[in-house]
DNA sequence: CTGGCCATTTAAAACGTTATAAATTCAGCA
DNA sequence: TGCTGAATTTATAACGTTTTAAATGGCCAG
């Protein structure tokens, strides 16, 4: 029926001022100022005198006005628009959401739009950033999951484009990021096991290749080598593995000689996965071994309440994303100033002899 | 110290053909040809000849030419971009995920863009779909919890504004949708329990106010009443509440007289949760209780492989989708052909009697 | 009353594309 | 030769905005 080709609420023109959406001749015809005059008068332009400006903003509001952002793009180059490339995996118990609303928020009252880019297709994520660049897409780009010589970073310094990255990379160029000190909770997480008589902590490790996957492992070691205890890093999984996958190889790995007592889990689902492997073996939480996880949602605390975690507030850091983004896009050059590691939390129970 | 308002990419102009990004007037200058035919040419119209269109192709690609979108958008008041709106709460457990990476899968190789829209500020979903047809954000929207009388569906249909749901309406005007079977979901689940030999199932049903849940309670009061059975729909919780809540709504509904034997339960968070509670009063699933749910990803099955699922493939609906959303752009003007109501897979150990 | 300066407003051009209508070329034919 | 019409190409305008440069008018010093 309609004609999907043209706005459909663009009812016929109607007599001189035609009808349809309002643009700046229109509130130059009602004014009976020039366009240009209409426009700098809607930036607040010092050179328009103070009654001119206020009248036309009265006169826009009145009938609705809402500048074309086609043609503003058109013209100044600029999108307004802040994209987020989402990975795939990365909904898994409300990453994506949090992070977006975290950057939504900062973005609350500003020119920018959110744009979620999913990365399902191009198969790497550094195509998906150089059509964006190339085609102009936003102004400025958010992701996850850096890599240590993370090339999607190398682009985008190399063409100036305004981005920060939720995790750091070990480019020497320095860039905008926003970061979990992962080494900390680890190290944290770690201890607490040793401290609560456990002797060997097994770490299921990050997907090889990412930042944080580092950090964790190395936060992990540096807290058995202080307890000069021993220790494992399970190997065949990472906590992008499936939660089947996770469950199997803890399974197995109690078949075999020699297993560890207790296990750091960078994730809600490898915890869970971890506890039903034990729990197939016939061992229980809290009494034959112990967790301690990062948790990021209240899935795993409604679930398995017993597991102890340290919070990591992912909507807290897509906000402080936004922000940071903002202030490179507006400018900011400094970019130590442009660099945030958020510290983990650790519960007060953790202080206690366990 | 790049400066953000240019793209960083443009080099100063070189000489008579200026460098930058390329334009039609590039390809145009290089070619000999006038800036008209070298966007018919581009466009394969019929008018030009094939020899220009060929040599016109070749050069666009040799200088990596790509349509500037903004300028596309300002002519033509088509934006190329499909918008998707997302709720808050729409990532768990991989809904969003998999409802986006099906529709980019149908939005491949064609112009369109797939955009996400996450609605984490707009209080009501309905300003947010105003902001976007008034702005003109998007050619087509697609979006997902319906309400029977759906403020949204009953505005974009005014609007003639093409939009695809997830979920189905009340409303007499049809519209174009992609929905699943719930009624038929929950019937089946349903006889299931009983076909186990419970005689008391209780319902978590769909959050108060959405199509769907009123046909998770239509197909579960059916199975019931054909059976004669005694039946409960559990009151104060429902499968968007947090898993905390349902745990310790089932518990506490164990301390009471006359519970329920078995679980109808939409979601596997919802299923998760229920277990626990059960679980902490001691009773044991398969044994004390049963439970069908419905199952979406792959957690529930790798935590608790002994819960009988129906699969909801949400990719598959995403795609469905999406290709609806595009047959509606392109034209299609026949509602009922753009209706799709996808039928549950029904596991053949249902047919095994319990 | 002329010239100059300030404050304010304006006309014209541009961004890159497409739509409309007109121009050009050339073959066929009277 | 000149006309018609088909095939191909083109000039011009337009989409709505911002930018650049110029115009207008008022006021004051000379």
């Amino acid at each position: 029926m309609a004609d999907p080709s043209k706005p459909a609420h663009a009812e016929d023109s109607g007599s001189a001022a035609k009808r349809g959406k309002p643009t700046l001749r229109t509130i130059a015809e009602i004014t009976g100022l020039a366009v240009t005059t209409v426009s700098r008068a809607l930036s607040d332009a010092p050179q328009i005198s103070l009654d001119t400006r206020k009248r036309v903003r009265e006169v826009a509001d009145e009938i609705g006005y809402s500048p074309d952002r086609a043609a503003q793009r058109l013209k100044t180059g600029r999108t307004n628009v802040i994209g987020v490339l989402l990975d795939p995996h990365e909904e898994i118990l409300g990453y994506g959401t949090s992070i977006m609303s975290g950057i939504a928020k900062a973005l609350q009252g500003t020119a920018y739009h959110l744009i979620v880019m999913p990365n399902f297709l191009n198969s790497t994520n550094v195509e998906a950033v150089n059509y964006i660049t190339r085609n102009a897409m936003a102004d400025g780009l958010i992701f996850s999951r850096t890599e240590p010589l993370d090339p999607r970073v190398r682009l985008l310094s190399d063409l100036g484009f305004p981005f920060v990255t939720h995790g750091r990379t070990e480019l020497s160029t320095p860039h905008p990021y926003v970061d979990y000190d992962n080494f900390t909770f680890s190290y944290q997480a770690t201890k607490r096991l040793i401290a609560k008589g456990r002797r060997k902590p097994a770490l299921i490790s990050g997907p090889a290749g990412f930042t944080f996957a580092g950090h964790l492992q190395h936060g992990f070691m540096t807290a058995v080598r202080e307890a000069g205890c021993a220790y494992e890093i399970l190997s065949g999984i990472d906590l992008d593995s499936p939660a089947g996958a996770i469950r199997d190889r803890v399974r197995q790995r109690y078949a075999e000689p020699d297993p560890p007592d207790s296990f750091m889990c960078g994730g809600e689902v490898c915890a869970l996965a971890t506890i039903t492997g034990m729990s197939d073996c016939g061992l229980t939480l809290g009494r034959e071994y112990d967790i301690v996880a990062k948790q990021t949602s209240h899935l795993l605390s409604a679930i398995q309440p017993q597991v102890e975690t340290i919070y990591e507030d992912l909507t807290a850091t897509g906000e402080d994303m936004g922000r940071v983004l903002l202030q490179r896009i507006g400018g900011e050059s400094d970019v130590s100033r442009l660099q945030l590691l958020l510290c983990p939390q650790i519960p007060s129970s953790f202080d206690a002899a366990g």
